[in-house]
DNA sequence: AACATTTTTGCATTCGTATGCAATACGGTT
DNA sequence: AACCGTATTGCATACGAATGCAAAAATGTT
């Protein structure tokens, strides 16, 4: 029972004894770059392989003082964008070499407690992308020599690094649009007031009409959730002159919005009432929902993401860094279409007015 | 710039110097249930927040050989099914004081270097929801004495503990369900087709119609994803004598088949065509699909799961334990009613056939 | 007050690996 | 064969916390 079967704790000293050399030359194997003689590594490869060796990597860690674990706090899932996003994060932080450590569950809401946790696994990194951090406990990663990284979010204090969409401008073209599809009356489901990409997408929009002469806007609040969003929808749309074109702050409150118009107030969309989302995550593109949205480039803010970690783990230097990328405002059927403005890039129809 | 700001690596050491106590006093202040006077307790805390001192997992996991930390594989996290899963999984593995490290993105397809990594950071425990592990790779884990728990899956050497629920009744169900409406040409969209879960259902569905005197089924392979469904549904509903009843094998393959058959077909459902799902996951309930499916009792399979993995960590016992919970049939609007054998329960139409 | 018990404490060691340093082996030159 | 430079190797120690053990302190008993 010692060949092929394998013990649980085997250690590289044990492994050094079989193969005859010392536990520094089994370490110096596992060693990317490490001063060994291909002989001696073939030794113990073999004495590795015969006793299901693998390196610890706790008490490497312990020693090295990297743990090669990233801590990602999402406190949310039920919006499938956040999920895509872990998926493309995990495949990247993967390709690095990296583990990912998931905080989850309502618990996630209020980051401190989640944060003991994560400075107690000594953690390379941090991503936060659906929660967000006390200005206190950033500085205190800041100090820790800890990179964070906000994705899809920001601060006013830009300490922290983050990864955000040009929400603003989203904001404003989807206001653009639907002014050039002739509705009259505007109205804005929010996400979290709190958040900045709320805040921001909210800001553009409302200047947009603003410049077409509309200054009332119907608001509701559907705090990135469904059944919020839902109940926002059915006051909204019970008003006396409800609006004929509404800005739903994601596709995730846009698909329930729909629903409710559709199969509650019986309304056709988007003949009596367009509404265009922001994201384009998966149900925005199933036919039934056909969501103009505005696109998020979730990949490449992955990228920016592991980018901007891996730089900072390297380096060692924590300097806020801010990336922020544009989408474009993919035009499908839940709004009326504007006689200009809308082309076609790569079998994609978007709105990019004048130039 | 002592007090208040927090260095990087506070050790133990430290404190117990502040403190004017043994670094052993430290370590027992922090080790719930160790001998430790609460004057000294006290003292201890007291410079520990002034140092701003936290336990580091990683040395505490070197030599308790315990790491608090469960890894979860998740190939692919499309299905919102599995993102519900995750969330639930992360509330209730934070409950129980433990971290969750996930591996996720296409890489968890093939298990086997994923393995690796899960052995390295000496994980107390795996859960594989969307993934399998080759029989070699799972004595290993019991060799090493690791509790492994199939989520939503088994295999046929039963060597591995798991959870499901009755897929073949869910199957058997359905065939009932259907033939009750009174349905004459059948069709089945399969997952994958290697997959314990995909044979029971289709088992348990042929079996009742077989009952019914139907022994044709269209079949299709849908491979749990949306693309392929499309395919298949394409495939299938351009048969000569295309079928009046599918079942097909998820929800999220269902929602993907609904909109085939609506949008590309031009049918209606459930006039033309009845379509029944499995799980209930979130685009199910929302009112443009109205999927009729078997429920799976998500929060009672992670409560299952969850509690095998505690019981077998702390016996230290590694006996494969199989859980098999069951679902209920939701009746909603993508499939023709039978007469009989709806009934209300909770606000909930479910099909229960005679008693 | 003297002794017996119990509680608390510190010492020293351990977990499994990485690494600076000195010692050794190896390769090539002359 | 003697020598030098480089490539390998082993030794010893460190990482930060937990814990068995024995010493010390606190508490209780008579």
């Amino acid at each position: 029972m010692d060949s092929g079967i394998k013990r649980p704790g085997v250690t590289s000293s044990e492994v050094a004894r079989r193969a005859g050399v010392s536990q520094s030359a089994v370490s110096r194997t596992f060693t990317p770059g490490a001063s060994i003689a291909p002989k001696t590594r073939a030794k113990v490869l073999a004495a590795a392989k015969e006793l299901g060796y693998r390196p610890n990597a706790i008490a490497r860690s312990l020693i090295t003082n990297k743990s090669r674990i990233i801590a990602v706090v999402m406190a949310y899932l039920e919006n499938l964008f956040y999920p895509d996003v872990l998926e493309e994060l995990g495949r990247q932080l993967a390709a690095q070499n990296y583990r990912l450590l998931l905080f989850t569950g309502s618990m996630a809401r209020d980051s401190d407690p989640v944060f003991d946790q994560i400075m107690q696994y000594r953690v390379d990194g941090i991503i936060l992308a659906s929660t967000s951090l006390s200005s206190e406990l950033s500085e205190e990663c800041a100090a820790a020599g800890i990179p964070v990284v906000l994705f899809n979010r920001t601060t006013e204090r830009d300490a922290v690094s983050s990864v955000t969409t040009r929400n603003r401008e989203g904001g404003r073209r989807i206001g653009e649009f639907l002014l050039a599809g002739g509705h009259r009356r505007f109205g804005y489901i929010a996400g979290l007031e709190t958040s900045s990409t709320n805040r921001d997408r909210y800001a553009g929009f409302a200047e947009a009409l603003a410049e077409g002469g509309h200054t009332d806007i119907a608001i509701g609040t559907g705090n990135y959730s469904r059944a919020d969003a839902e109940a926002a929808a059915r006051e909204m749309l019970a008003l006396p002159d409800r609006p004929d074109a509404l800005f739903v702050a994601n596709d995730h409150m846009a698909v329930a919005v729909m629903d409710v118009a559709r199969y509650e107030f019986g309304l056709s969309i988007p003949q009596d009432l367009s509404i265009v989302g922001y994201d384009d995550v998966g149900p925005a593109r199933w036919t039934s929902y056909g969501i103009t949205t505005m696109s998020q480039p979730l990949k490449r803010m992955v990228d920016a993401t592991v980018d901007i970690l891996m730089e900072q783990i390297s380096s060692g230097e924590i300097e806020a860094e801010h990336r922020i990328l544009s989408g474009e405002l993919v035009v499908r059927t839940s709004a009326r279409v504007p006689e200009s403005g809308v082309v076609e890039i790569d079998g994609r129809r978007v709105f990019k007015p004048k130039g």
